[in-house]
DNA sequence: GTTGGTGATGCATTTTTTGCATCATCACGC
DNA sequence: GCGTGATGATGCAAAAAATGCATCACCAAC
C-alpha cells in the first residue's frame, strides 16, 4: 500500500525508538526516513518526536497520531478482507494472542479446522499472558485475544467467556490419582511444579495455597506445560493446567487419561480437578478491542470458536 | 495531508462520476488522476470503478473503499482537532446539517456562543431535510445533524431529542391571535401557507389535514420561512412553524410577539400552538453518525447545544 | 578530551509523477 | 450508417519528488 508508507515509517520509527536502527529495519537510509518524518510534522503543524540524545520519543500528540495510524492500518485491513470476501473465496489474516492453555490443544485445532473451510486465510500467534494481550489488542497488533485472567483495561470488549476449573496433572500411578477431586490439604508434602507467577493459573493458585497453611514444596517454576510435562517423565511431581490445556477434543470432564485417539498426549499421566470449594473456578475470556470492526475473517473466526467452545464446554460458556 | 493525496482524488471521482471532471475540479490533467486510480486499484488488487462509456461508477468493492476512505479522514480530522486542543487553544472545523427549523434562530444564537469561546472553531452548515441529513452523517460529509423528522437509518445515534408542538404564525389582527390554541377546523377557510413537501412540519400537517375534512385553501407552499414571513405583510395569510425556529432566546412559550430584543424578528406577528389533540408534537432529533468519535470541536459543540436547549426548553428534551 | 551514538542538512542522483499527444471505445443524432 | 463528442487508457519526454552520500551539530559516557 503505497500511500500507507510514511505512516508505517512512523509506526516503526515508534517501536524501535530511534531514526537510524528503523531506517535498518526498513532498508532505507535514515536521511530518506529523517525527512518522511519531518515532512509529517510539518503537514500536522506540531512535532510527533521529541528528539532525545539517544534517539526519538513519541511526544503527546505523537501518541495520539499513532493510534490513528495504526487503527487505519486495522480498519485497511478489514477493509481488504471485505473486499476479498467479494469475490467469493474468504482471504485474510487473524491476528490471535493467546495464553500458553488455550495455544495449546484447543487453537491448533480450532485454526486448522477453520483453515479447512478457509485455505486463504493466514494466522498469527502471539504467546502471551494477560496484560500483554490487552496490550496488543489496543495496539491493533492483534485481532483477538484469549485470557485466562482477570481483565484490566477498560477497552477491552469480551465475547465470551469459559469458566474453567483449575486441574492438578499427575503420573497415573499417583496416590491422588485414585481420587476424584485434589483437596488443597491432599498437597502437602507433594513435589509442585508450578506455572510462571504472570499466568493466571498461578495467580489462582497463589490465592488458594497462601491462604492455607499447607507445607508446600515447589521444586521448580515454568511457563511451557510442555516441559513441565516431560518432566514428569522423570521425576514424578504434579503440576495444573486448565482443561482447555488438556484436551480439546473432549471436554471439560476428560481428564488426560480419556484422550485416547490425540496422538502425542502423554497416557502415563492423568488429570483431577481441585476441589472448587479450595480453589474457585477461573475466567478465560475471549476478546477483542472494544469499538472496533473486525476483519471478516477474524469475526468469522471468532465466532467459530466461540461455537467450538460451546460444544465442548456448553454450559460453561457465557455471554 | 500530502499522503492522503490519492485517497482524496478517489472520493472527488467519486462524486463527479467522471474522471475528467474531477481532474478538472482538483487542477490536475486527467492522465495523472487516471494513473493515480489506476495504481490504486492494482494496490487493492481489484477495480473500484466500473468504466461505463459516460464515465466511471464505483463497484461495490469501490463503495466499501470509499467508505472507509472517508472514515480515515473524518477520523484524521478529529486527530488533528485533538492535537491542537493540546497546545491549548481549541481548533477545530464542525460540520453540521440542520432543517431550517433549527437554522433559523437557534443556530446562529449557539454557534456565536460557542465561537465567542473558541474563535478558533470554523463552522460548516448544511440546509436540507431528514433524510439528506442522514446521508450526509453516513457519508461523513456532517458531523452533526439536527432533523425535526422520524429518523430512518439505523446508523444514526440519536444523542438528545426535543418535542415541539407545531406552531401557527398569523398577523397579530388575526381573529385566530386572541386563542391560546388554534383548532384544526378553525382552519377552515384560511389562506394557508404551507412548508415544502419534504419538511418534518408538512408531513405532521399533512397527517392532521387529511384526516379531517376541513376545507383549506392552501395558497402557497414555500421552503423558505423569511419568504413566508414577508409574504403575510403583503397578503393575511396563516403559516406554521416549531417554536426552535420561533425564537431561540425565550423557549417554548413564547410566541413571536415576545421577542422584542430580537432584531428583525416581525413584531406584527404572532404564533399560537396548534392544539395537540390535533396534532401530537413532532421530534426534533439531534445526532451523529453511531459508533463514531467525534472530533473535540463537535464533541464539545454538541454538549453545548444540548445543555442549551435543556435551558431553553427544559423537560422537552430528553436522552 | 575522545569516542560513539543520535538527528539534521546541502547536493547530486535516481525514482516517481505529471502533462502532452494520441488511441480505442461507446452513445447519440442526423 | 456514419460522423460527433464524450469517455478512459497508454507511450514518451519533462518536471517534481524521494533518495543516498557526505557532513555537520549535538549530547552522553568513558
Amino acid at each position: 500500500m503505497r500511500f500507507m508508507t510514511s505512516l508505517r515509517f512512523i509506526d516503526v520509527v515508534a517501536r524501535e525508538g530511534s531514526i537510524r536502527k528503523a531506517a535498518d529495519k526498513l532498508a532505507i537510509t535514515s536521511t530518506a526516513l529523517n525527512r518522511r518524518i519531518l515532512q509529517i510534522e510539518e503537514e500536522i503543524g506540531q512535532p510527533l518526536f521529541e528528539r532525545l540524545p539517544g534517539g526519538v520519543r513519541l511526544n503527546t500528540a505523537g501518541e495520539i497520531f499513532l493510534q490513528h495510524i495504526r487503527s487505519q492500518f486495522a480498519d485497511l485491513a478489514r477493509v481488504q478482507s471485505q473486499i476479498a470476501d467479494l469475490s467469493g473465496i474468504r482471504r485474510g489474516h487473524v491476528q490471535i494472542a493467546s495464553g500458553a492453555d488455550a495455544l495449546r490443544r484447543f487453537l491448533p485445532e480450532a485454526i486448522a479446522s477453520y483453515r479447512a473451510a478457509h485455505p486463504a486465510v493466514s494466522f498469527d500467534l502471539a504467546r502471551c499472558y494477560g496484560e500483554e494481550a490487552e496490550a496488543r489488542l489496543f495496539s491493533l497488533d492483534s485481532d483477538i485475544a484469549l485470557i485466562f485472567a482477570p481483565i484490566r483495561a477498560a477497552h477491552v470488549h469480551v465475547a465470551a467467556t469459559l469458566r474453567q476449573q483449575v486441574h492438578c496433572v499427575m503420573p497415573a500411578s499417583h496416590r491422588l490419582a485414585s481420587k476424584d477431586h485434589v483437596r488443597i490439604r491432599d498437597l502437602a508434602g507433594e513435589r509442585l511444579v508450578l506455572p510462571t507467577p504472570q499466568s493466571g493459573v498461578r495467580q489462582l493458585l497463589d490465592t488458594a495455597l497462601l491462604r492455607r497453611n499447607v507445607d508446600l514444596e515447589v521444586i521448580l517454576e515454568s511457563d511451557s506445560f510442555e516441559f513441565m510435562q516431560n518432566f514428569l517423565h522423570f521425576e514424578p511431581a504434579l503440576f495444573f493446567q486448565i482443561p482447555i490445556a488438556i484436551n480439546a477434543a473432549s471436554g471439560h470432564e476428560a481428564g488426560a487419561d480419556s484422550a485416547p485417539d490425540m496422538a502425542g498426549y502423554d497416557k502415563q499421566l492423568v488429570s483431577r480437578p481441585i476441589d472448587p470449594s479450595d480453589l474457585p473456578a477461573g475466567t478465560l475470556h475471549i476478546c477483542h478491542l472494544k469499538g472496533r470492526v473486525l476483519p471478516v475473517a477474524a469475526a468469522k473466526f471468532l465466532d467459530e470458536i466461540i461455537t467450538s467452545l460451546r460444544g465442548k464446554f456448553g454450559d460453561e460458556v457465557d455471554q
